[in-house]
DNA sequence: TTTATATTTAGCTAAACAACTAAATATCAA
DNA sequence: TTGATATTTAGTTGTTTAGCTAAATATAAA
């Protein structure tokens, strides 16, 4: 049972939550676009991201300076992120979220990091 | 997203995962029968039946002085149902309440009530 | 009616948790 | 190496929540 509420617990967020749906339609997402989407500190998207991962939602890959993260669809896990897809098939947030992924994802992470540092329009030098 | 979330938080909580997980077999349980299984005080157990009536998973009559809580078989919440009953399958804690309920529904309700009350062996008059 | 009783509501306390900032860690680039 | 940078960890603070007891409500029985 402590699995079962690891899980139920680690959705029962609506930044998790928003986070899930993200990862259900984009497949691959890292700590910084994440950040981006929901506008909270990183440090708080950071625990957001190791509550789902050590739920076993996530999984990550890191790759350089950057972790990815991505749904882990494991069998086991399937109804559920199927039930929550259905839920939030139509969602405002979640459209909205979609929207603001697709620019998100339009520019490479650099520069979403870039921004996030406060230097919107002026890379560094 | 409300919705969603209202009804995952009503069932990550130990208690209430139990009192679903309950109901998944047994079909109908009064709040008195209940309070047995799970050994805490009524007035928790009547805030975590109506958590979840709340959150459209239960729904209850009155019948006299008693209510009767049962699963909300809506479509809607099936794949959710499902999944927790598959991954409470085998679960020692919910094999244990199976146990236990049998013992509280093999004795009519009253006398669940009236052991809950002090007065296990001692009819009142 | 009055009394007993099943459930709910109100008010309290302690624990859990989500957010923040600051510091630590790990990796890349100069 | 040194400095920059993406993420994580530590520590703090305010909010939410699960439990309790006591009081209120609603129904049944005397």
């Amino acid at each position: 049972m402590d699995e079962t509420l690891k899980i139920l617990k680690s959705i029962s967020d609506r930044n998790r939550l928003r986070i899930v749906a993200a990862l259900s339609r984009f497949e691959e997402l890292c700590a910084c676009q994440v950040t981006e989407l929901l506008q909270i500190s990183g440090a708080s998207v950071s625990r957001h991201l190791s509550l789902l991962t050590n739920s076993t939602l996530l999984k990550s890959r890191k790759q350089g300076r950057w972790v990815f993260f991505r749904l882990n669809q494991e069998k086991v896990n399937q109804q559920l992120l199927q039930w929550i897809q259905l839920q939030l098939s139509n969602d405002l947030q979640i459209e909205t979220d979609r929207s603001a992924l697709t620019a998100i994802l339009s520019v490479p992470p650099e520069e979403i990091c870039r921004k996030q540092r406060g230097e919107a329009c002026c890379p560094k030098k």
